[in-house]
Order: C-alpha cells, then structure tokens, then sequence
DNA sequence: CCTTGACCTTCCAGTTACAGGAAGCACTAT
DNA sequence: ATAGTGCTTCCTGTAACTGGAAGGTCAAGG
C-alpha cells in the first residue's frame, strides 16, 4: 500500500502520515523508487493513533500507548494512568471553558445588540477594578 | 511607567506586553534611553487586553474589540456579534471535550488498572471496525 | 569611582500538530 | 510522447506566546 491507500483507510491525511514518520511513531520501509510501503501493521497503527487522536491524547500520549500496546507484558495500570492524567486536563479545560461561556453568555445577553454605542461587554472589559470572571 | 509595572497592574507578562507591541496592539512612546513608556491610557488598554484573553477571544477578536472601544460611534450589535460568534466556538468545544471525556471516563472506569496486561483502553483504540466515540 | 543587582533592550529558538505549496521524480493510460 | 495523478523532499506559516542569550541602563552602596 502507498501513502494515498492508507490515508484513505485510516482516516488520516497523507501529510499527517509524513509527518508521523518525522517524528518517529511510523517506519515504514521504502520501496525501490522511494515511495512509503504500508503493511497491514503499519495501517494497524495509523489507526490505533487516529484513534487515540481523536480522543485528544497529545502526540507524547500516543507514543507512550502505542509503545504499551505493543509490548504484551504491560500492566493496565500504566495505561489507565496516563488516561487518567489525560482525563482531568479534559475535565479542567472543560469547566475553564464553561465558564468563560457563562459570562459572556450573560454578557451576550445583556447587550441590545442594536445600533446605539452602549455595550455592556466593552464597558466590562474595559472598566477598571472589577474582575470578569472565568480566571 | 515602566514595563514591569504595567506587567504587575495589568497581570500580563512583559514577554507578552512586547508580543503585543509586536503585533501592534499598543504602541508606547520611547523615552531617550529606549525604555518603554506606558501611561494610564495604555494600562488600560492591556487591562482589557487581558479581561479579553481570559474570556478567551483570539488576538484578532481583540484587535477589533480594541478598535470598537476605542471608537465611540460604535454599534453595539458589531460588539455583539463577535462575541456571539465567539461563544459558539466556544459551546462547540465544551461539546467536543465532554464527547471525548465521556468516552475516556467510560474506558478508565472499565479499566483494572492492575498488573495484569488486559486492557479496554487500549484494546479500543487498537481494535478494528470499530468506533470509539468523540468523532 | 566602581561595582553589584535589578531592570530594560533586541534577537533567536522552541513550543503543538500539523497544512500549504513549490519543484521535481514515478507511474499509468492513451 | 504526453497528460494526469501520485509520490518525494524541503521550506514556510500557523497561535500566542515563553525561554534564554548578549548587552545597555539605572539607583544604591562602599
């Protein structure tokens, strides 16, 4: 399989794919005119990391899993570790996020939104001395 | 006022006070040794810099929020709608993280996290023909 | 007067995870 | 032979800074 094959099975651009040999998670071998073989194994992989990916584990994350994924002596315990750790980034972006959406929902809220200057989200961001929430 | 003292009153790093020179968000005058000068107009500007940052707006959206408060004849639906566009990006995101952490917590939770080798987190991500949810 | 230390300056590199695009070779079909 | 597609490498750019090096400036103390 070319890149082009297995960009299209496992979801992932072909750029991405380069760019994952870059960094050292893929190795494919070469053939004779210098283009990027797949096997099964290879694509086996390229999925696994879409996969992990997608549920937002940083690159460095998807190094580690993939490397406990491929020694069959792991413990679950290491796994389960760095998705834990990943898990509480996820849940503490979200309430960060939340909150930033609270108040600029009420913001959004109270301001008319029509063609006369008065803003109540420019007067809270610019008034002096009083916080706007969401830290 | 220096560079320090801005960076104290308005929170935001002096790294970051420069970047915003760079980019031209403020534009403090030199004194005669080439220090940065900043009066009470431009602490106020990196304050609601700052405000702005932490609601999250790009430094783009802050560019034009900065240019609309600064502009008194400004339409309040201009203000409006940035940050109603704004707020969906964001409600979109926490969308997106709660997919992935429910699918994560679902995975932690029917982890051992023992000794012993099996493991859901990994088997899902590796396994083929099969979804593992936060697309 | 000299030094020390804190503060300021500019410039360069690195971060994350790629995306876009140019220049050029390889392969397939007509 | 040629056209079209796919592959290659290499360079640049993204967002919003952060860290660090090399060096000028200033106020205080000896």
């Amino acid at each position: 399989m070319n890149i082009g094959d297995v960009a299209a099975r496992s979801g992932l651009p072909a750029k991405t794919i380069r760019y994952y040999e870059d960094i050292g998670l893929v190795m494919p071998p070469r053939d004779v005119n210098g283009y990027r073989v797949f096997g099964p194994r290879e694509l086996h992989k390229l999925t696994f990391l879409a996969r992990a990916r997608a549920l937002g584990f940083s690159i460095e994350d998807c190094r580690a899993l993939l490397a406990l994924y491929e020694d069959e002596t792991r413990s679950s315990a290491e796994v389960k570790a760095i998705a834990r750790e990943h898990l509480v980034r996820i849940e503490s972006k979200v309430a960060d996020l939340q909150a930033m959406a609270a108040t600029l929902s009420d913001l959004v809220d109270r301001c008319a939104g029509d063609d006369r200057p008065d803003c109540p989200i420019l007067s809270s961001l610019g008034r002096n001395g009083e916080r706007v929430g969401a830290s």
